[in-house]
This record gives structure tokens, C-alpha cells and sequence, in this order.
DNA sequence: TAATTTATCATCATTTTCTTTCGTTTCATT
DNA sequence: AATGAAACGAAAGAAAATGATGATAAATTA
């Protein structure tokens, strides 16, 4: 099949967003809605996006572990909004390592854009997604692939990280409390984080306001090793006065 | 072919802009549509660049992401019964290595009853399901990940891969020659695969009829480092020959 | 559960675009 | 000049895309 300019948008809008309602499709591409919907059902037939009643989204295959999908739409909105300000801060030909995260995923799909990448990643979606951006090279991290979110982790992913040296790390987290730490859940997951921060000579964290202030397990790291955050409220307190301190520059969106 | 200067002035505005419909083109090249639709169905049989209804464009990577999907679908019910045969074949509690392929992706994808497995591969896809199935273990091979067919092929990869050592590999192939020697088309995806079958203590190979005397470049293996073949039809001569001489055992679903 | 809204599908008429065929022009070769 | 090949443009019929309409199915609400 061949796909005319209108049909390629209509893909670029649905990853960027990642889903999207007939409607707004129809508005954004200025045909009818039933043309929208032929377009739909061919894409989907091919197995380029998948339907919903009344829209459509990216195909299930990056998206299929229920509770994880929950999770997604959990502040999609903010998420969006962080990832399209850490896309449009990230310049073209560079290297990047992304870890596991809802947010991260939301940065991948953002990048569509970009060129000259080189992204590294211990996450299968978003290497998935990357790899859809001809103009970019993914590296995926080998290791095992943990089935709740497809996230790599273990032993052997950090050996792998540990051969590569990049230019940014976009770090997405489960809490930053009010003493300055980063704390995730998962030991594994933290161990390959704390692997990509040493491995970046800058790291930028994604967190969106629910991330303050709740409690996590294990300490992956501190505000003092981050460069920059993106968020899409002001911190509470006492966190201005802990990100002042710890010199990280704070992109409120 | 020999380009005419206009008919590489096409090519160039195309290059530049992305798309453009075949009445702009006639305006910039100063000639009437029929000769634009003339030059640009030259240029798309030579696959200089792609056209859809009302104009052309570059031959964008979401087309060769279409191949593979056209791909998928061929042939797609003989590989859903190669691959229930495979699955079925396969005991639980064991481990294996699945390559890169359609027919591995229906295998990944009929697995999803087993339970114990350990499952080594270099596809994103065969991870992406696999993973799916809560009672098994998947572990992906690291490296860079082909926008193609979202396979992870590279020097890297193999190195990875040479940690392991499992009961069965499954391969997919894209061609079987007469001389007994199975083909692939990319150099690297072989490095890979012949890992594999170096760290497999047995080797079963699925290939649905098409692949049978279909000419592919790259050498991978022969016949007789292959322990069971798995197919859809009885093979053609004189492969019911080369088969019992390497002693493979042919099962015909 | 029934009623209501919303989305989808199938079909048709209209418009746009494509292909095919034919005749004309151009240009090199003899 | 005469000839033949290739390129080009014109016109007609074929194919495809689009939007409108009414019927059907799905989701939502009461």
C-alpha cells in the first residue's frame, strides 16, 4: 500500500499523542470524518495503529500490559507536556540513554522528529518507538525483560550500559522525597539507572508533580547528580530551596 | 536508466520537500502533467521514489516498515501451523534462542500456553510477546535495532548471545538453496543466527515452502547443522534427498 | 433494561487524478 | 532533405478519492 501525505500525518499525530479521536483528526488534517475513518481502517489493517471506538491509537504491541496502560494514562497530559519540552531541549546528532518509565516512553514518542540520534535504552517500548524515526539509531540493552512494564534489567544490562558514554540521560523516576533522594521500587531497575547517570555527562529527570513527596524503596540517587529537571507544576516546598542548592535548573512547562 | 537533467531536477525538488503533488511539479518543470507522470513513473519503478494518488514522495522508512508488514501476512496462515506444530514440539521448562523472523514471531506468539521457558532472542517483537506470558523468562540480546523488521543484529549482539548455551534454537531463514545451504539477505543478521546455532544443543529450522530454491546472498548454515525442519508442504526436489543425507527429521504440518 | 446518543459501515454521485492512445514535434543519422 | 526514434502534449476513458446519505452497531445514560 501506499501511503499519501495525509495518511503519513495522520500516523505522525497519533505517536506524537499517542491516541487521538477521529474528530480531532478530522479537524487537524481538514477532511471529513469519513475520511478519516478509511484512512483509519486501512492503517489499521495494516496494523499501523490500532481503533477504538471513536479514535485510535499506536499499535497494542507498545502498549498491551493492562495495569502498565493504566499507569499510562495517569497524568498523560502532564507527561506529554514534559516530553515535548525535554524533545525541544534535546539537539539533533546527539547521544542519549533513556531508562524505564511511562515518561521516557512519552520523550521516545516525541523524538519522532528528531535526526542524527543515537538512543540507548533498557526499555523495550521505547526502543520500539525509536526505532519507527529512520534518522535515528537504537541501541536496545541486553538483559532480561521484566513483563510488567518491558523494562530490561539485571546484571548483564548494566555491564552493557557500562560500554557506552553519552551526552544526555533522560531519567524518569517513582519519587523524589523531601531529603533530596531518588527513589524507585524496583533494586534491579535502580542499579541500571544508576549505571546510566554515571555513563551521561549530563542527566535530566522527568517527574511529574505526583512524584514529590512519595514514598519508594530503594535510593537511586540524588538531586545533586541531576542537571536538569522538567516538571509540569512548581515543586513543593521544601523542594525549591533543595533544587536550588543542588545547582539543578528547573524547567516548569 | 539514464536521468534526463529534469528528470533529476525532480528528484531534487523531491528530495527537498518531502512531497509534492505532480501539478506542482509540472509548474516547476515547466512541462505538462503527463510528462511528470511519465518521469515519475520511471523513477518509482526504479525506486527512486514512491508515488501515491496526486503526487510523490521520497520512499520513506514507514514503506519499508509496510514491507515487512506485507510480509507478515504472507504466507501467514502456513506459518500459524508451522508455528503450533513447533510450539507444541517444544516441552516446558527449557531453554531457547529464537532469531529474527515472522515465522519465530508466530512461534513467540504460540508459546504463550508454555510455561518455564527461558527464552533468548534478537527480535524486539518475539520479546515484546513473549514477555507477555507471566510463567517465562525473556531475555534480549543487546545491540542496535534494525527499523526494518525491529530485529538487533550487530557485533555486539553476538558477543551477547556467546554468554549463553540453551536446549533448542528455532530459526527462521529467508532461503533454503539446492546445494543444501541456508541463505539470508543481511550479513549481519547471519553473524547472529550462526551465534545461535553454535551456542544450541539442538537446532530446528521453520520454513514455509516459499523459501525452498529462492536465492538469498549471505551463507548461514547448511542443512546438516540442522536438527528438525519444520514446513508446510512436502519440500521439492531433491530436498527429500539432501534432508535424509544430513540427516534431518522433516515434520510436515 | 430501554432509550438516546454516538460511531461505524455501505452505497452512491461527484470530482480529481491516472492511464492509454494517438498525433505532432524535435533531433540525430544517413 | 528523408528517415526513424524519442519526447512531448492532447484528449478520452478508467480508476481512485472524497463527501454525503441513510442504515446498522456500539456505547452511554437514565
Amino acid at each position: 500500500m501506499n501511503l499519501n501525505p495525509r495518511q503519513l500525518n495522520l500516523l505522525k499525530i497519533t505517536n506524537i499523542q499517542g491516541s487521538v479521536t477521529v474528530e480531532v483528526l478530522a479537524q487537524k488534517l481538514n477532511v471529513t470524518l469519513q475520511t478519516v475513518r478509511r484512512d483509519v481502517q486501512r492503517l489499521s489493517e495494516e496494523g499501523l495503529l490500532t481503533r477504538f471506538h471513536g479514535g485510535v491509537r499506536v499499535p497494542s504491541s507498545t502498549t498491551e500490559n493492562l495495569e502498565y496502560q493504566q499507569r499510562e494514562s495517569l497524568n498523560a497530559e502532564a507527561k506529554e507536556r514534559i516530553a515535548r519540552s525535554i524533545a525541544a531541549a534535546i539537539p539533533n546528532d546527539c547521544a542519549l540513554m533513556l531508562n524505564i518509565g511511562t515518561t521516557t516512553e512519552a520523550v521516545a514518542r516525541a523524538l519522532m522528529q528528531h535526526s542524527g540520534l543515537r538512543v540507548i535504552t533498557n526499555n523495550l517500548n521505547v526502543a520500539a518507538i525509536v526505532s519507527d524515526n529512520p534518522r535515528c539509531e537504537v541501541i536496545v540493552a541486553g538483559g532480561v525483560v521484566r513483563a510488567r512494564d518491558r523494562g530490561i534489567v539485571g546484571e548483564t544490562t548494566v555491564d552493557f550500559i557500562r560500554q557506552f558514554k553519552v551526552d544526555i540521560a533522560v531519567i524518569g523516576i517513582s519519587s523524589i522525597e523531601s531529603d533530596g533522594s531518588l527513589r524507585d521500587y524496583d533494586y534491579r531497575e535502580v542499579k541500571v539507572a544508576q549505571t546510566i547517570i554515571a555513563h551521561a555527562r549530563e542527566v535530566w529527570l522527568a517527574a511529574d508533580t505526583s512524584k514529590f513527596n512519595r514514598p519508594a524503596m530503594v535510593e537511586l540517587a540524588t538531586l545533586s547528580q541531576i542537571d536538569r529537571l522538567f516538571t509540569d507544576a512548581p515543586p513543593p516546598e521544601p523542594f525549591p530551596h533543595l533544587l536550588d542548592q543542588a545547582q539543578v535548573r528547573c524547567d516548569v512547562v
